[in-house]
RNA sequence: GCGCCUGUAGCUCAAUCGGAUAGAGCAACGGAUUUCUAAUCCGUAGGUUGGGUGUUCGAGUCACCUCAGGCGCGCCA
């Protein structure tokens, strides 16, 4: 039942999906362009019909591209398939059927039924209840939050939030890896540290941690008069994960669940999948170790989960995890993870293949890599040398609002430049606050009408609202449910963020040119409550981004 | 050596299973406010989508080649 819940676009942040036998594209979602598909679906059943948008300044609302399938499939000439097509339809809520060459199907819609529309609540229920979860972030305990893992935080919870909007019931889960040898090198290097205080020399390994942070958790560590290897261990672990939690929280990011892969390990799940595939004869020994056989699963060689000085590798306390959250009953799982796990791909869903489940079943979204970028300036980071900005560096300088913002502002499978400087700025070039100005705008015209004894009335004439501005404004509110659904679908935030910035854009414009406020009663209350309406799908997406929506400005 | 990502306007990015004349913001230039917030609006300019070949009615998008930048991989996560 999970094959169809996100598509695949064939995009940077997935992988081959081609196999995941998605079969359903469109929801059943009372949006406008379902009304539409429905209409040319019960007159060319059997054919897939494709609504898109038409270009801005064109003729018409939206667009089939059926006539070429049709024309390309059968050999015949595309405009005579396209005008025959435009014949055989009309329904109520089309105004004008266009055809334009080479054989676009341009619908404009009937402005009756735009008016009509603006009144209606619509939410796709696309997750029908399902329960998905999103692990992201689950940064190592050894150092600060960088700026990948920040905006992987923004996008985790914008999605989890979009889900759940959605009809999703969705967890988000933050995976702690305290076990393991990574965090041996920490407790080595901290323990180097130690010894540079009291005036020796610190020899820190050659692939430790050397970030100058260290010292400070080598300080307590002194303080606390900690001796032991497994004390200075466990302390250190202890101070990455209350920082990660705190910076989290500062954020404005909340996990229903951490977990600790040394509670993986203190369960059977370890034990359990290792089983597992040995019964299945997925495994083999060889140079003492032992090798996962993830080439029967499309990898290119297999790989190892137990070296041959007999320690686990990353891989099998990995699908030890997996085999957990999927028998806590998810019926999907989503992974959000950095450029630098690329590797581990082929890995896990080889494993969740072997443990009897289809790869489908987990979904990858590496989140491209982030340049911060300052005075005109890339700065290149490098935790070796200490020039890293961590997350909670950036939310001293700049607004929480700002960096989810800018985070969610570009496709999460693009790379990004943080612009420093432009975040900074409180000014009109920074698009945040464009998008919270038109709402602040609308609230402060709303106070204004209250103030002449004009209230919002539940149910004004909308049939009033006939400039061109104003239909702008309606098709764009319709269209927010449409962009939420593709959004889930893609698994990407920023397409709301877009959305937001060309609402509030064609907001301004409406501003600039029609009085809200004004002698005709009518007409003012049926503009307050088209405004309203904007404010509220302003708020609802910001919502959803994680960013304030400020009442004035 | 292999794998992945990226290359679109001066800069940062869009372009929805391949669709119309490739769109925005910033920067630049020129305008707009007696009235609801100028953190605003309107306009001008800016392009051989790194390069090449191919598939197609149609390519920024797909295939192959090539150039450039980044990331990862050989018993670490």
């Amino acid at each position: 039942m999970s094959s169809y819940m996100f598509s695949q676009r064939t995009r940077a942040n997935s992988m081959d999906w081609s196999d995941c036998g998605v079969t359903h594209r469109w929801w059943n979602t009372q949006v406008i362009r379902e009304d539409l598909r429905k209409i040319l679906k019960d007159k060319f059943p059997g054919e897939e019909i494709i609504i898109d948008y038409v270009p801005k300044d064109k003729d018409g609302d939206y667009y089939t591209n059926l006539a070429f399938k049709i024309a390309s499939r059968e050999g015949a000439d595309p405009m005579a398939i396209a005008n025959s097509i435009a014949e055989q339809i009309s329904d109520p809520i089309i105004e004008k059927i266009s055809v334009h060459r080479p054989a676009f199907i341009n619908f404009t819609l009937n402005e009756r039924y735009l008016q009509e529309q603006i009144s209606k609540e619509i939410t796709p229920d696309i997750g029908e209840g399902r329960r998905v979860l999103v692990e992201y972030v689950s940064a190592n305990p050894t150092g600060p939050i960088n700026v990948v893992s920040a905006r992987a935080a923004a996008v985790g919870d914008a999605l989890v939030k979009m889900l759940r909007k959605t009809g999703y019931q969705a967890y988000a889960e933050y995976y702690v890896n305290d076990a393991g040898r990574q965090t041996d090198l920490l407790a080595e290097s901290i323990t180097q540290r130690r010894i540079e205080l009291s005036g020796g020399r610190a020899q820190i390994p050659e692939n430790g941690y050397h970030g100058e942070y260290l010292k400070e958790v080598a300080k307590e560590i002194i303080a606390e008069g900690l001796e032991t290897y497994e004390d200075i261990k466990k302390y250190a672990i202890d101070y990455f994960v209350k920082d990660h939690k705190k910076v989290m929280s500062d954020f404005g990011v909340d996990f229903d669940v951490w977990t600790r892969e040394s509670d993986v390990y203190r369960s059977s799940d370890v034990d359990k999948a290792l089983q597992i595939l040995k019964e299945k004869n997925l495994t083999y020994s060889e140079e003492g170790a032992l090798f996962f056989k993830t080439t029967a699963f499309g990898d290119d060689k297999d790989r190892v989960i137990i070296t041959s000085d007999g320690r686990n590798t990353y891989l099998l306390p990995d699908i030890a995890y997996h085999l957990n959250k999927l028998e806590r009953d998810y019926a999907q799982l989503v992974n959000i993870w950095g450029p630098d796990h690329h590797g581990r791909i082929k890995g896990i869903l080889g494993g969740i293949q072997a443990l009897g489940f289809t790869r489908d079943r987990l979904r990858i979204l590496i989140v491209q890599e982030v340049k911060i970028k300052e005075h005109g300036r890339l700065v290149t980071m490098s935790k070796r040398a200490g020039t890293f900005t961590s997350l909670s560096d950036l939310l001293q300088r700049i607004d929480k609002d700002v960096v989810r913002f800018f985070f969610l502002m570009r496709s999460s499978s693009q790379h990004l430049d943080f612009d420093i400087d432009l975040a900074m700025k409180q000014s009109d070039e920074n698009p945040v606050y464009y998008v919270q100005y038109a709402h602040a705008r609308i609230k402060s015209i709303i106070r204004f009408a209250a103030q002449k004894e004009i209230g919002l009335k539940k149910n004004a004439d909308a049939s009033l609202l006939r400039e061109s501005e104003e239909l702008t404004l309606i098709k764009d509110i319709l269209k927010y449910p449409e962009v939420l659904s593709d959004a889930v679908r893609n698994l990407e935030p920023y397409m709301i963020t877009y959305h937001l910035i060309e609402l509030a854009r064609d907001f301004h414009s409406f501003y600039q040119k029609h009085r809200v406020v004004a002698d005709d009663i009518q007409l003012t209350q049926a503009r307050l409550y088209l405004i309203n309406k904007v404010a509220l799908t302003i708020k609802a997406g910001l919502e959803l981004l994680g960013v304030s929506c400020p009442e004035e400005m």
